[in-house]
DNA sequence: CGGCTGATTGAATCGCCTCAAAGAGCGTGG
DNA sequence: CCACGCTCTTTGAGGCGATTCAATCAGCCG
C-alpha cells in the first residue's frame, strides 16, 4: 500500500504529530492528497460539511460574507494547519486557495471516528482550536479598534514574521525581503478595508522610509521598530 | 460531604452534562460556588491563567483591549457557559460581570486533569470551543462589514432570542419586551461604535416605530421583520 | 501591440467619531 | 421629602478618516 504519511512535510508539526507511526495507518487509508490551484475554493460556506484536512503547503483563506457581497476573511491558513470543522453538518465558511496548495483530505464522518479512536490527536485538536479562538478575538479587537494605518502596519508585521522562515534574508532590525502571498485585495478583505485605502497606507508607509516596495507583491521592512510604533495596539 | 452540583442550575446544560452522577464527584471535590458583583472582574488578561469555570447565573463580558486603553468586547458568556482558557499559562482576555453572576469555579491545572480522564467532557468541550470560533469568526464580519444601523439592528435581535426564555411577552412577530444587560456604552464595546453612536441609532429605530424603549434598559420590539430587514448581513 | 488584471492616485462624499452640553434616573444624606 | 451628586443617556455641531467613484498606471500574457 502506498504510504502518504512517509514522505508529509508537515508530519511533526500537523494534528498527526499526535500519533504513532502505527495509529497514522487509520489516517493514512482515509486520507488522499489533493493539490488546489491558487484561487480555487475547497470548501463554500453553506454546503454541507464534507471534509476535514491538513495543509500541507501554500496558503488558504477563510472567509465569511454578507448576503449583499460584501466579504471578510476571518483567517489564514498556514501549512500544518488544520482545515474544516468537525462535529457540524453544514460549513459556516468558505476556503479558497491564496496561492497554490497541497492539502491531506480526509472525509469528515471517519475522520471524527479517527479523532474519537485517538485521545492525543483530539487533544491536540481542542488545544489548536482554543488558539485559533485566541487568534480570531484578537482580530475582533484589531478590525473594530485600529485604524487603517495601525491595521497595515501590523499586517506587514505579521507577515515579515510568518515569512521568516522562508524569503527571510536577515533577522534583528536589518532590513527584511518577503512576498505577500495577498493581493492588495486580499489585504483590505482581511483588514476590514477597501483596497485603495491599503495601497494609501502602503504608499505612506514607502515615502516615510519605513519599507520599500521592491516589486508588487515584494516588500522590504527598513525601519521595523517604525512600523512597530505604528502598529502599537492588536 | 456538600454536594454543590446537587442544585446545580445549570447542571445539564454545561460541561457537566457529559458526566454521571458518579463522575460528577471529581469535579464536585475540585469546585467552589463564587459569587461576583455587577462589575466586578473575574479574570485579567495578561495574568496567570488561575481558574476555569461553569457559568451559573448572570451575563458576563470577554473583552480585550489595546495598550492605549481602546476597549472592545469579544464575547458575552450567559449562564452554562463554560469559563476560562485551559492550557493556556496566561490569559489573553479579562472577564468581567455584566449583572451580579455566579460561578463554579475550578483551579484550572487540576481541572485539566479531570478534561483528561474524561473523555466525553472533553469531546463537548471542544465541540463547544468550536461553536465559539464560529460565533467569533462571524463577529468578526459584522464588526468589519456591518454599519452602524445594521449592527444595532442585529445586535437588539440577538439579544431578544437570547431573553426568550425569561423576560418574554410573546413570540412569533408580536410586540416582545426585555432587558437589555448591557448599558450603552457596553452594547458600544460590543459593537464596535460609540455610545453616541448608539444612542442615536436607537432613537431612529425608536422613531421609525420599529422598537419601543419603554425604560433605559428595557426594549419592545414592535416590527420584527422591519428590524430584520435592517440587520440583513450578519 | 492590445487587452487583461491589479495597483496607484485624485477628488468628493459620507458615516461615524469627537467634543460639548443638557437631560433623565437613582441612591444618599441633610 | 427634596436637594444633591453620580452615572448613564440623549442630542447637537463640527471634523476627520475611510469610502466611493473615477481615471491613470504598471505588469503580464497572448
Amino acid at each position: 500500500m502506498t504510504d502518504i504519511c512517509a514522505d508529509c512535510a508537515v508530519r511533526d508539526q500537523s494534528l498527526c504529530g499526535s500519533l504513532t507511526d502505527g495509529e497514522l495507518e487509520a489516517l493514512n487509508r482515509l486520507g488522499r492528497r489533493q493539490t488546489v490551484a491558487r484561487g480555487e475554493t475547497v470548501i463554500w460556506a453553506g454546503e454541507e460539511s464534507i471534509v476535514c484536512a491538513n495543509l500541507l503547503s501554500g496558503v488558504l483563506k477563510l472567509s465569511a460574507s454578507t448576503s449583499d457581497g460584501r466579504e471578510q476573511i476571518v483567517g489564514l491558513l498556514y501549512p500544518a494547519d488544520f482545515v474544516g470543522r468537525p462535529y457540524a453538518e453544514e460549513a459556516d465558511f468558505t476556503v479558497t486557495a491564496l496561492t497554490d496548495a497541497e492539502l491531506c483530505v480526509f472525509p469528515r464522518k471517519p475522520f471524527e471516528g479517527v479523532l474519537e479512536d485517538h485521545v492525543r490527536m483530539e487533544r491536540l485538536l481542542l488545544q489548536r482550536t482554543f488558539a485559533a479562538l485566541d487568534e480570531a478575538r484578537g482580530r475582533m479587537l484589531m478590525l473594530a479598534r485600529s485604524s487603517a494605518e495601525e491595521k497595515v502596519a501590523g499586517f506587514l508585521l505579521s507577515m515579515a514574521d510568518r515569512a521568516g522562515g522562508s524569503g527571510c534574508r536577515a533577522s534583528g532590525d536589518g532590513p527584511v525581503t518577503f512576498d505577500l502571498p495577498l493581493t492588495r485585495g486580499q489585504i483590505a478583505d482581511v483588514l476590514g478595508l477597501t483596497i485603495e485605502t491599503v495601497s494609501r497606507q502602503m504608499t505612506k508607509l514607502k515615502a516615510a522610509g519605513i519599507v520599500a516596495l521592491p516589486g508588487v507583491r515584494a516588500v522590504t521592512l527598513r525601519d521595523r521598530a517604525a512600523l512597530q510604533a505604528r502598529a502599537e495596539p492588536a
